[in-house]
Order: C-alpha cells, then sequence, then structure tokens
DNA sequence: CCCCTGACTAGAA
DNA sequence: TTTCTAGCCAGGG
C-alpha cells in the first residue's frame, strides 16, 4: 500500500466536524512531515474525498479555495473565525 | 535515475 | 502582521 493510500483512508476515516492538519495526516499515513506530499495528492488526487476537513497547520484554509472550503466547514458545523479554524490547543489573540 | 511541481511547515526578516 | 527562505515528501515526465 502506498501513501497516497494510507493518507485517503485517513481523510476518508475523518468524522464531520473533525478539521486535521496536513501535518496530521501525513503522520498518521505513517509519513511524518510529508505534509506537502498530502497536499499533492489531494491536488493530484480528484477522488471523493472530504478535503475540506483538512487544512494548514496554522488553521488556514486552502488558498485558492477560501470560499469553497468555508462553506463545506460551516455546513459540517465547523466554527471559523476571520477565515480560520479554531484548531485544539489554539488560544485566540486577546 | 534526474528534474520539476505543489492544497505544507517552521523560522527569520 | 505579512513576506521570504530553506527543508521536507510523493508523483509525473
Amino acid at each position: 500500500m502506498s501513501f497516497a493510500e494510507r493518507a485517503e483512508e485517513v481523510i476518508r476515516g475523518l468524522q464531520p466536524g473533525e478539521v486535521v492538519t496536513y501535518g496530521e495526516v501525513a503522520a498518521d499515513a505513517g509519513r511524518p512531515g510529508a505534509a506537502r506530499a498530502v497536499g499533492h495528492l489531494l491536488a493530484t488526487r480528484p477522488a471523493d474525498l472530504p478535503w475540506w476537513r483538512v487544512v494548514t497547520a496554522g488553521g488556514r484554509l486552502v488558498p485558492g479555495h477560501e470560499a469553497e472550503h468555508a462553506r463545506r466547514l460551516r455546513a459540517e458545523g465547523v466554527r471559523l473565525h476571520d477565515g480560520k479554524v479554531r484548531l485544539r490547543g489554539t488560544a485566540p489573540d486577546p
């Protein structure tokens, strides 16, 4: 099984509202640090994957798909803050 | 096998 | 805060 297959399974295993970063997916797929590869896969694999549940390490949405991404996340019940996703462990700036 | 590209990441300026 | 640089990995030509 290739990294792409594992990553695909990981993304498919995500639950509605479950938002993870590329690094999380890469690590879960067995290749920590291959975050770039994950993005490459999602970009080159037009499969029926919930790509909108994957965001950057900073909670930033996918560049070039912000509108679509934000819309889908809202549909899943994800709370957005200034176009960014509130990831676990992150705190707002007072 | 080599080279290039990209929906990444962390750190410095 | 935004922009740039260097490091990272998987695919495709």
